[in-house]
DNA sequence: ACCTGTCAAGTCTGG
DNA sequence: CCAGACTTGACAGGT
């Protein structure tokens, strides 16, 4: 099993390279030049763009493949008071420039728009903005260029003192997005309220692949266990492949399309017993090796993105310690074989 | 240069 | 029904 690291959104290495610098409603609208105030705005979405490229110039260096985008580029996108501004004519170029250079060094790329955007609302509005959220990263996405290998994770949202009830309405409610989105969604399972099975259904029933988190996964087991589940959220990757292409000749999908859009995982560490819901700076090794071997013999390929405070530093830390275990092959400075 | 408080959002909990 | 907690990186305003 060939298996790619990546990490999130800002670097530890790389000096004042924030991608998600960005300005309080409060001082914006205190701004009386309303023209001179949204290109300002702009401005900022600009250099966040630019320090997005300088990470990804960062991640070639070091051989990182991987890389979650910050979902904050654009300073107060979405804001109700700026429901007529449109940021992204202003700024196609940036995010072509950035998608030209994710292809060139085959690279993959996500968002995960933050926990308000929630498809399993009922609150008609929170909906909407939801949707709107969606629409909005998908719009980006498209504006890099890049095609649905570069998606979009979100969690289910609110469970509202009815799971079934808030899962059967997510399925709806996400079922019913533009086909654009919803071929650009993945689906995690979170730390508090639906589990990693729970979260499976989900992806199944909408037909969209699960990003199994790990950690997670570990403080809200549902009762269990992640290797048995494996198979199944595989086959939430397989039907993906370039258009035409998702099957076989028996109709089944084969292990070739995990090739085009390898399975992700999250991996992180409890920041204490105290809190163990909250990401420490570093990720055990040993704990991710372990589920790595376990899942090594049905899984050709993976990616796993480290979702730890140290960030990159995080990523090369344990590339370091994934190098001293014998059944490891380094291959790159942020890749390994397991199991060869 | 550094410190402290505030900011965004939606949901959940406690009262 | 409402206030506060939760979470996170960064602003904002102070020294």
């Amino acid at each position: 099993m060939i298996v790619r690291f990546g990490y999130v959104a800002m670097s530890l290495l790389v000096k004042n390279a924030s991608p998600s610098k960005t300005i309080t409603y409060a001082s914006f609208s205190k701004l009386t030049d309303r023209e001179a105030a949204i290109r300002k705005l702009e401005r900022i979405a600009e250099e966040n763009l630019h320090n997005t490229l300088r990470l990804l110039r960062h991640n070639r260096a070091y051989e990182i493949e991987l890389y979650r985008l910050s979902s904050r580029l654009v300073p107060l996108v979405g804001h109700e008071e700026l429901a007529d501004w449109d940021p992204f004519p202003a700024l196609a170029d940036k995010f072509a420039e950035v998608g030209r250079y994710v292809r060139e060094h085959g690279m993959r790329i996500s968002f995960h728009p933050d926990h308000f955007t929630v498809l399993s609302t009922p609150r008609e509005e929170v909906l909407r903005t939801s949707v709107a959220d969606l629409e909005r990263h998908t719009r980006m996405l498209e504006l890099m260029g890049l095609d649905e290998r570069a998606r979009n994770n979100i969690h289910i949202g609110g469970t509202y003192g009815n799971k079934e009830a808030s899962l059967l309405r997510f399925v709806e409610q996400a079922s019913a997005l533009p086909k654009r989105v919803l071929d650009r969604l993945t689906l995690e399972n979170d730390d508090k309220t639906f589990t990693a099975a729970e979260t499976l259904e989900a992806c199944e029933r909408v037909g969209v692949p699960m990003v199994l988190d790990l950690h997670h996964h570990e403080v809200n087991p549902g009762g269990e266990k992640a290797l048995a589940l494996w198979p199944r959220i595989l086959d939430t990757w397989r039907r993906l492949g370039p258009r035409g292409e998702a099957e076989g000749a028996d109709g089944r999908a084969d292990n070739r399309q995990l090739d085009w859009l390898p399975p992700k995982i999250h991996v992180s560490s409890p920041r204490s017993d105290k809190d163990p819901r909250a990401h420490a700076d570093f990720v055990d090794a040993g704990h991710v090796l372990r589920f790595l071997r376990e899942i090594a013999p049905l899984t050709p390929r993976l990616d796993v993105m480290i979702e730890a405070k140290s960030k990159d530093e995080a990523l090369l830390r344990l590339m370091e310690e994934l190098g001293a275990e014998p059944d490891v092959r380094v291959r790159t400075q942020a890749s390994v074989e397991i199991g060869y």
